[in-house]
DNA sequence: AATGAATGAGTCTTCATTCAT
DNA sequence: AATGAATGAAGACTCATTCAT
């Protein structure tokens, strides 16, 4: 039953296939096969609209980014002017619900792992390390000089990581207010550190 | 013409052939052909030694767990009594050379993604992470009391493993003397806390 | 927007598109994709027009040998009316510019490998073979015995046909001189034969 | 059941059994799922001896190219001394049984296709072509000039090809004595042109 | 103890065809 | 008349495993 039109519709519906099945069954096992299956499509269609599934795996990719950069986008836009409120603000967007449920966590990790031997991946990821720690950055050199900005940022950006990291590797699903709390403290730790 | 004794070299050959192959293509193409080949050896022995490929890679992971264990005795060992000083050990002893190589942290990751749908390394992988944070969270607490402790080793385990994952995300060599000092100074942060 | 008598002009377009497509990248990935898209139109219109890719390549074929027919035809009109000078006629009809070229002989190699295993193609293909021999019997048997006219006759069929291969497996264009040349003096040679 | 030493035995296995799916279904329908089926084998023995398809195809042509020189060397050293021997030999080589049965010629032709679009098989096929005309005028020129040799060699190669072609493409078997006979008569009358 | 020949399931991809619009 | 979305079979290839030697 073609229709005209179907390709965001269907593009759509193939990433969250993707993401269904790396979750599910991990990075090694979310074959085509299964994702089609997921999708309720064929196979085929997968090539018709990315290419092949590498394209499909790097969209999947660039979607979770693109999440995650609104998700901080949105988070700064609401947040007031003190660079402590904007800071506890990305680590909030940061651990969102959105952020953290084992599914998505569970296929960052699969995207990373696998981004170390995929150039493709690798640059997408690359960009979006390098976006939270600017990010990071901006807001504590206006408080600290450029030095101090830079250790206090690879600091909170290490924290969110390794919390991200432990949770995803937990049995558990992760309580975000810990996470949120430790970090607040570190943030207004290197605030007042002058 | 057989030979006496021969399983523990053969079983360390590959290993580290293992560790080789997990290295240089990554963990989806170090197929047993590439391990064998790296080791010198035919296929047929990993199903001899290891009874099967994900034997061998469990044996791999567990390999680099004790590594990992030994450095952090070692290092805990040869250190003071002040837990500032054990802490601190513990933090240098995870990011000790043989554990921020390229190579370690590339197949630490890929070991740990694919731990998340392999119930077997993600038993050795739960144990890792518990003790890392059990070994901290028995420092904190001679000058914490359990809250303050537990927050703190939460914090300091995140920190190391944070950096830990941004080192081995990142295209250049981890320089661990930023993060040493970073943790280090987190960890005299927390123990003046009170 | 339906248009009156589209047929004849898509029929030509997506001929013309298949012997494109043969001659850049072989008869084996000369896919109707890659034929539609050269023609500048969608992969359905060529079920709609051939009633599928066979269709379409037998149609490419009848083309061709109805191109080589009216060639020889044209030259045997304005022929004169001695039996060598309608030979060299044939002869130069065969390696006519458009016959020779190095597109039109990479088709002519395709289809006819293909005609091996495609009993519609051979009967065309067949036809084509007889329709040279016996043109040029004809002109034989006006000065030879039949059997000689015959022996004479397969011997020039086969020149023709050998030069032709020769130049198509060539990496550089055929220059038709020689072959000319030759299969004159051939036809010289039988003529003068009783 | 595997044994030692199997490498030139299922090598040669697969090459006939390349022989014979092409000469019964074409070059197209020659999959390795019918080569194998044919050499009584699995699919994957062929890429752990041919390295793939690709690597099979072009060892059956190595075969093939070797046949015919081997035939044409035999026939060579059991000709006279005189050039109108030794080139008849060398039709009658190129005529010889196992050159004309139907299987040979038609994965020849197949082959010559294919090698339009396939560098590797297009080199082969070039020594091929080559080696014929050089063994045709070496003779020819012990009688006739350079330019005269030149010319009598192509066209007795073409000759040669192009009964072989007809041949080929022919629904009946060839009977190889017409064409011997009418190269040989075209040697014969090329040697005493002078 | 060790080899490597052999298997066959599983992967991704390509492609001609069909059909609702 | 024409599109292009969708299918699904078939293709080549990879790979962990088995086993006779």
């Amino acid at each position: 039953m073609p229709k005209v039109g179907m390709q965001p519709i269907r593009r759509q519906q193939l990433i969250h296939a993707t993401l269904s099945a790396v979750n599910e069954l991990g990075f090694a096992d979310a074959s085509i096969t299964q994702i089609a299956k997921r999708a309720g499509v064929s196979t085929g269609i997968i090539s018709h609209y990315f290419d092949g599934k590498h394209g499909l795996i790097e969209a999947t990719m660039r979607y979770l980014l693109q999440q995650l950069a609104e998700s901080i986008a949105a988070a700064l836009q609401s947040a007031g002017d003190l660079p402590e409120q904007r800071l506890i603000a990305i680590v909030r967007a940061n651990f969102s619900a959105s952020q953290t449920d084992k599914a998505a966590m569970k296929t960052w990790l699969a995207f990373w792992a696998s981004s170390l031997h995929q150039p493709d991946l690798h640059r997408l990821q690359q960009v979006n390390h390098h976006r939270l720690h600017s990010n990071i950055k901006y807001e504590f050199e206006k408080h600290l000089d450029r030095q101090q900005a830079e250790y206090a940022a690879q600091g909170l950006a290490a924290l969110i990581d390794g919390f991200w990291l432990r949770g995803s590797l937990m049995t558990t699903d992760l309580d975000a207010a810990v996470p949120i709390q430790i970090c607040s403290a570190y943030i207004q730790q290197q605030l007042k550190t002058p």
